[in-house]
DNA sequence: AGACTAACCTGAAAGC
DNA sequence: TGCTTTCAGGTTAGTC
């Protein structure tokens, strides 16, 4: 499931379709909640318009336009964004094997019925295309001075997360301090894999109420966020369920996980089993000897 | 306000 | 074999 470093590879490897091209034709599936914006005016408001630049905040991408208004995009947790033709030729390397399912391993580069928006240019050259197959994903025009109350709650980038910040938010809060590593107004970008990661990276049970988690911990549990989040977006993501990256790869950080979704499986570092539980309805896993 | 829960959605996998 | 149930989870909205 795409989180900070699914997003921000996506980020990259889709930027070179969109920053600098002008979007000459939009089509769309029928309206439904995916869409924040309704397809007719993303339809009206984004044709003639050239893209600026594609950033990241949080788990949202936002193409900025030379309208000045910008295109917010969510992949949720099936959302993939693919250009028509790219790395073509890796579609033809089946067989890999890797824990995908059936359904991600052919990777749609051309639309199908999961694939909710298309971009065509006016180059000609390939279009840009999102799909995603359970439709938590989100499209949203945003004007120029829109101000987006879901961004507005965003807290600090994970990737800049400090130990003494994390204490401050850990401090005041009775949950379990995974939950609050999911609080995406404390730290945005981070989801159900990279909590767990960061977590065992940093010996803490994932269960521990975050008021009871001390200034040291918190800054080891930061310096362990900052690593996983960096090693993962080096290795191009993790392809667990869905995850591909726009050229068809797959990202190499499932093969990197210590915890997540190993229940049963000894710890690499001591051996020990890895116990799965539940926290806020979400499968948490950990190791209890290494994780206190 | 913080904490908790339901709802949104679809396909894979497990259960019977 | 084939049908049914369970599970996966990011985010918001609603309740207490």
């Amino acid at each position: 499931m795409p989180e900070l470093p699914e997003v921000e590879v996506t980020r990259r490897k889709i930027a070179p379709l969109l920053v600098g091209r002008t979007i000459a034709e939009v089509r769309t599936t029928r309206n439904s909640y995916f869409f924040l914006t309704p397809p007719g005016r993303l339809r009206r408001r984004l044709e003639g318009r050239r893209v600026e630049a594609l950033e990241r905040a949080g788990k949202y991408l936002l193409a900025r336009l030379d309208s000045g208004e910008r295109l917010l995009l969510h992949l949720g947790m099936t959302g993939q964004l693919f250009g028509t033709g790219v790395a073509s030729v890796r579609l033809l390397s089946a067989g890999r094997g890797g824990s995908l399912s059936p359904e991600a391993q052919v990777p749609s580069f051309r639309p199908d019925v999961h694939t909710h928006l298309c971009l065509g240019f006016a180059d000609g050259g390939p279009e840009v295309l999102f799909r995603d197959v359970r439709k938590f994903g989100k499209v949203q025009l945003l004007g120029p001075d829109e101000r987006s109350p879901r961004l507005a709650r965003l807290g600090v980038d994970a990737l800049g997360v400090n130990g003494k910040a994390l204490f401050a938010a850990a401090r005041e809060r009775a949950t379990a301090i995974k939950t609050l590593l999911l609080d995406q107004s404390v730290l945005a970008g981070v989801g159900n894999i990279y909590a767990d990661e960061a977590l065992f990276a940093a010996g803490l049970r994932p269960t521990r109420p975050a008021r009871r988690v001390d200034l040291i911990e918190c800054r080891r549990l930061a310096v362990a966020l900052r690593r996983v989040l960096r090693r993962s977006i080096a290795t191009g993501g993790s392809s667990i369920s869905d995850y591909i990256q726009p050229d068809g790869e797959d990202g190499g950080y499932q093969d990197e996980r210590r915890v997540y979704q190993r229940t049963g499986e000894p710890c690499r570092r001591c051996g020990a089993r890895i116990v799965r539980t539940l926290i806020g309805q979400r499968s948490t896993h950990y190791c209890p000897r290494c994780q206190r």
